[in-house]
DNA sequence: TTAACTACTGTAAACGGTAAAACTAACTAT
DNA sequence: ATAGTTAGTTTTACCGTTTACAGTAGTTAA
């Protein structure tokens, strides 16, 4: 219907060139009174905006940032997300949000296609598939470009670039303490396998905590999860898997799962042992989401203030694109903390 | 670094004039085979790509759809835009995704901002402050600027457009009658008040499938929810009421929840109480997402497939997008399932 | 009287691309 | 010999904006 005004119309209408116009919306001293009158007017009562595109174009930046998570039901890239969205907003900057499915060949032609004129900065959480092939053409393909990347949550050490991540070996140290200072001394962990990033650093707070209170590591209580993709049927699979090591180590008394889901499956099988939690087996999860907050007993969790990692990472990528030299690449680490529920006392 | 090569680069390097490299790399048969075969090899050298600005300018169309949500962390949504990104990438859409907050003022001025020149069309789940203050102005507005909008989940009869939804009557029958069907007779409901369509509209269902069972109403057994956000307070206020009703009518049997937080709020409550789930009382929720897969025991729920819902929705927009003439304003109603677990028999 | 200045307003190029129309040879048909 | 084709290429206009630069009066200073 009454498609929006342009420059040119206002300018046919009231007589005006379209410099004039221009000029006169953005309030310029070169411009008589009256014509800025006239123009402001008439501008005001069409609702004239000046268009995006046309602007992206002569300005060669398009005011938008484009986001890249693995998966959109993680209550943690949710948080993120939300935490990108305020800062941006603030800034005056757009959220483009894509997702990869944990896959490399999607991160890939995301990237792509969101590199293809669209934004002006790129923050990204690698795939699982990424980190298992150790491929990352695309991300430097992407910073040669002069397009900045800022990485979270999951990232790599051989990529040159902005980073914002939880200190997951603290976070780790943190939680495994809790519960050591519960007094729980044999402590099941339940983590992915190395490659990915976070699960091996967790792995690593949490062999520290051990050692650093004089608690010797028993390699039994590791369970390593080939996380692909949380189908019922892998479920089940960690399930059974928690259920043996349940079976083999009875003295038992402390489960720190790396993810929420993990949590929730061991909460699961505990349950279905007759094993009183927390008194018997005190149980803590990384990750605050909502599967936390809802099972019964409800988690006590590793929370990594998800929306603070998205504000960091909108304020690193906004400064970088601010900046006309190159300012040195950093590393932000946003601090973990626990949140005390039911499952652990 | 090495900065995007364009026509004009392209075209001095290999004195042509910009046209020529143009119809080039379109394999137009206007162009000789010598100069395309020149031409096509350097772009592929150079890897050139069309700047996709200059396109949206050139074409007025971006070939980007947004979407608005009010929240990110409900499953559902998250499910939703999954459907939405997998169709529209498939058709050579991308995908802008924005969050209302629940909030009439932000959804407004997420409408505004997509509309100012980035998108081609929209997809929006309403707001609940939207749907309590029934102002669609800037719902109207944008489709009178011809920019297509397509409203899934929370909708409005008041807004003329193409429509994606759940049958809610249907899907809340078929969950009561689920109850009844196990022997269930007094059935209690937590719903929302009755300004956000989808609560009202299964509390519907709630009561045509007890009068389809010749089973009374009893007004009793229906707890509506100021719906306003999840807090934890409020999370608190919302068992306080289930527990309250619990005392005061001691024969029920059955608990139909229209989310899945009230389902689990319900969970939560009845084992406080030690009622056992299902044997004394069933207990089912709408909504199938991880609260209600991952609850103990496991949520029976009615799935809404989200992910349908989202790709007809895109389907619609698109549709609406490639016709020139104005075609009729659909409504599609996406069928619901019951997804049985543990808390029902 | 005329150069210089002020106060406006307009022209044109540019951002990167598309496409209709025009041009230029060389070739074909009459 | 001349008009008409045809193939290959360029010119030009356009999408909507910004902005350097160029004009054009009228006024002021010398």
């Amino acid at each position: 219907m009454k498609k929006r005004i342009t420059l040119k119309q206002i300018a046919k209408e009231l007589n005006y060139s379209i410099s004039t116009v221009s000029k006169a919306l953005k309030n310029s001293p070169e411009i008589g009174i009256d014509a800025k009158n006239k123009i402001q007017a008439y501008a005001k009562l069409y609702n004239y905006k000046p268009n995006n595109v046309a602007l992206s174009l002569k300005n060669r930046k398009t005011k938008t940032i484009g986001v890249i998570i693995p998966e959109m039901v993680h209550y943690f890239f949710a948080k993120v997300i939300i935490g990108i969205e305020k800062f941006a907003k603030k800034k005056g900057y757009n959220v483009i949000i894509s997702l990869s499915n944990e896959s490399f060949e999607k991160e890939v032609i995301n990237i792509e296609t969101l590199v293809d004129g669209q934004i002006d900065g790129l923050i990204i959480s690698l795939s699982k598939e990424t980190l298992l092939k150790q491929d990352f053409h695309h991300i430097h393909e992407t910073i040669d470009l002069d397009i900045p990347i800022i990485l979270f949550d999951r990232i790599s050490s051989n990529v040159y670039c902005d980073k914002v991540i939880i200190d997951d070996i603290e976070g780790a140290k943190k939680a495994t303490n809790h519960l050591i200072k519960n007094g729980r001394k044999s402590i099941l962990l339940i983590t992915t396998e190395d490659y990915v990033s976070v699960g091996n650093l967790r792995t690593s707070g949490y062999i520290q905590a051990l050692k650093e209170n004089n608690i010797e590591l028993d390699t039994d209580l590791i369970i390593k999860v080939e996380d692909k993709k949380s189908t019922e049927e892998e479920l089940h699979n960690i399930e059974e898997r928690i259920n043996e090591v349940l079976k083999l180590k009875s003295n038992i008394d402390g489960i720190f799962a790396v993810n929420e889901i993990y949590a929730a499956s061991a909460l699961k099988v505990l349950k279905k042992n007759n094993i009183k939690i927390p008194e018997e087996v005190g149980v803590i999860g990384f990750t605050d989401g909502v599967i936390s907050r809802f099972s019964d007993p409800s988690l006590t969790t590793v929370d990594q203030h998800g929306e603070k990692i998205g504000k960091q990472a909108c304020k690193l990528l906004i400064e970088r694109l601010n900046k006309t030299n190159n300012i040195p690449y950093q590393t932000k680490i946003i601090e973990t903390s626990i949140t005390s529920r039911q499952s652990s006392k």
